[in-house]
DNA sequence: AATACAATTTTCCAGATTGGACTAGATCGT
DNA sequence: ACGATCTAGTCCAATCTGGAAAATTGTATT
């Protein structure tokens, strides 16, 4: 009855969790959220269960340790990210790059503001080299940024783009959506900018793709 | 022979403190440092007083508690970018607004550049309500947000600054500078911008400039 | 230049919190 | 009802914070 897979015998892999997938569903949110406020060396896996309203050793048991609870949270955000994006920009065709701008802007801004821990958790990694940081960059930021880089320039060739560095109008528009949202609670205080209204996120979003994206899409010819 | 100040009877007052400065000094320099990288909750007094080279019972004795030390050296920072800001705005005149927008950027990023702290405290702080945020927001944040806010409104009836929220706007630009500095490790990796050198940041703050004020500064009548 | 005393530094401690290990028992899929 | 999976509860060594107490240094007065 052993199920074998690519030659190797594997174990009898008989029984599935059921109410731990609820328990590890607790503790990955908790740990987004923790993360995201106190950074890795500032959150403790006790203020995680705590948040998660489990047990602490329960996290050893889910995920090893607290560099493991860490990478599990981190890729559910991008891989969440990614689905949201992937699925926002197969309505626009290739052939309307400014469309597509458009909707990268709106949707990247959209899943933020549900999810601020987005940007939130690169700029604690960010603030010193570290593993965390050098697994954050290859498995999820290089390869987005490879992609939207690409269709910048190509944004720039036809004119919708201004001139300049490709990857640091790509790091711009990147801070004014994700880095206003990881600021909002100074915001509101400093600027009156609300931006858990949906109003202002989309004003947030025009004024975006306004002052980044001011070139008209060319008639095909 | 004790002095007498304001009808209260002052202590003796006698001596004066000599090599504490030094102390202090690194003590403000380290916790900079380590408040930067890990934040409030996540940095360890010891961790602060190892960085500095010092027992960790003289920031009890220096600065009273983490908390005071924190004040001190958040107020140090935005002290000297206060001082390095009002004495680059005092070389052009106020009828030259997009000199003076120019002006502003430069240095902001410039100093920045340097001391990346000063955007990346701000950021730790937004990440959840606290005393410090507003402190923060009313110590600092908010009287530089009002004048520059004031000043970008004035730039938008001339035409130089895009029409929208100035507010909006005036935090784009921010964190198009100091946000793109505080993630310059992961930039690096990922994008190949290196900006810790003087080119790239010079071509930074050119793109910002082109891109959130466009407009050209009208003639006098 | 000797002394006294305040300013500063060092040494040490108590109580709390940290990440992680361990075991016994409850629970759930089969 | 069996046995693997999951949880509760306890424990530990390391580290944390805030202080107290002792030792040292520098300065001002005599």
């Amino acid at each position: 009855m052993d199920v074998e897979i690519a030659g190797i015998a594997k174990k009898p892999e008989r029984k599935q969790q059921q109410r731990s997938i609820i328990t590890q569903q607790k503790l990955l949110d908790a740990a987004i959220q923790a993360f995201s406020e106190n950074g890795f060396k500032g959150t403790s896996t006790r203020d995680i269960a705590d948040r998660a309203g489990v047990h602490h050793p329960l996290i050893t048991y889910h995920f090893k340790n607290k560099e493991q609870l860490w990478r599990a949270a981190t890729d559910r955000i991008f891989r969440e990210f990614n689905i949201a994006l992937v699925k926002a920009m197969a309505e626009i065709p290739d052939e309307e790059p400014k469309a597509r701008a458009e909707i990268f802007v709106r949707t990247y801004l959209q899943y933020s503001r549900n999810q601020p821990a987005l940007h939130r958790i690169i700029l604690h990694e960010a603030n010193y080299p570290s593993e965390r940081l050098d697994w954050l960059v290859e498995n999820h930021l290089k390869p987005l940024f490879d992609e939207v880089h690409k269709s910048l320039v190509g944004m720039q060739q036809i004119g919708v783009v201004p001139a300049g560095s490709a990857a640091l109008l790509f790091n711009m528009i990147r801070v004014c959506a994700g880095g206003l949202v990881a600021l909002k609670l100074e915001l509101k205080q400093t600027s009156g900018i609300d931006l858990d209204s949906d109003e202002q996120i989309a004003e947030l979003a025009d004024l975006i793709i306004r002052v980044f994206f001011p070139g008209e899409q060319p008639k095909p010819a």
